[in-house]
DNA sequence: ATGCCGGCGAGGCGCCGA
């Protein structure tokens, strides 16, 4: 079973990739991070002709998560049960599924922009949030995993310069404690193989050739609990997705499991 | 070559991303 975590930024803009690559990789469930596009707008029929259902949930321009499933989708659940509002909204930055013999969540952390603005203290609590909503399913029995865009570098070789984060977003004691916490409730950080180079980075900057210069960070990450990671057989970053006209900032992340 | 930012909704540019 090969299961997948991909910020396309925009699935719209996103479609004609994210179809070939489903394709050619023969992936069963798909979890995708900022679809910026309303639930209806969502390319649902196309991905059916496919052969796979999706779950969304997504309000417009910004954020939306999806699951996308060819090995089954029961039991979907989106947002995130006790999480923050911001400015008054609940944003569309998760949705569960069960896809077959696991059950997987997708998630877009939100960004927090600068250290001392209020939407750092927003994801500081809406990871809190996602701490207590996944923890009866991390320590049970069943394959599962939180997979998504975390906005958070977990080590210092997690990003290309540390030097150049200082003071930033993404490093802070405060969102790595964060996410000690989540590993805390008996998850486990599924490290996959850089395809190229010495770290799987799985993300560059549009800007100042950052792909091309390899100035990336990972803050895609596939946490999976006892069962799930006990099933890994492979994980990668599939850096040939970053490649050409029309890529999104992130590449996917993929996991293979015997299940 | 992987090559100098891209997407969105608004509206002729600003916001956002990390």
């Amino acid at each position: 079973m090969r299961i997948a975590t991909w910020n396309v930024n925009s699935v719209t803009a996103r479609l004609p990739r994210v179809l070939a690559w489903l394709e050619s990789t023969g992936t069963d469930v798909l979890c995708i991070q900022e679809t910026k596009t309303t639930a209806e707008q969502f390319p649902s029929e196309e991905l059916r002709e496919l052969g796979y259902e999706s779950a969304v949930n997504a309000t417009g321009r910004w954020n939306g998560v999806a699951v996308v499933s060819r090995v089954g989708l029961e039991d979907v659940v989106r947002g995130l049960p006790g999480g923050p509002e911001y400015e008054g909204v609940e944003e569309p930055r998760a949705v569960s599924a069960t896809c077959g013999p696991v059950r997987v969540w997708s998630v877009y952390v939100p960004n927090g922009r600068e250290v001392d603005h209020p939407h750092y203290a927003y994801k500081l609590q809406w990871f809190e949030a996602l701490r207590a909503a996944v923890a009866e399913d991390a320590a049970g029995g069943r394959p599962f995993a939180v997979l998504g865009d975390y906005n958070v570098a977990p080590t210092d070789d997690d990003v290309f310069d540390r030097s150049l984060f200082e003071g930033s977003t993404h490093v802070t004691e405060a969102e790595r404690a964060a996410l000690a916490a989540l590993r805390g409730t008996g998850l486990t950080d599924v490290v996959p193989r850089p395809l190229k180079y010495d770290h799987p980075f799985t993300y560059w900057d549009y800007r100042q050739l950052g792909f091309p210069k390899n100035r990336g960070m990972r803050i895609d990450l596939v946490y999976g609990n006892a069962p799930f990671s006990k099933a890994v057989t492979d994980a990668y970053v599939d850096r040939d997705e970053r490649k050409g006209k029309g890529a999104s900032d992130h590449a996917p992340v993929v996991v293979d499991l015997e299940v």
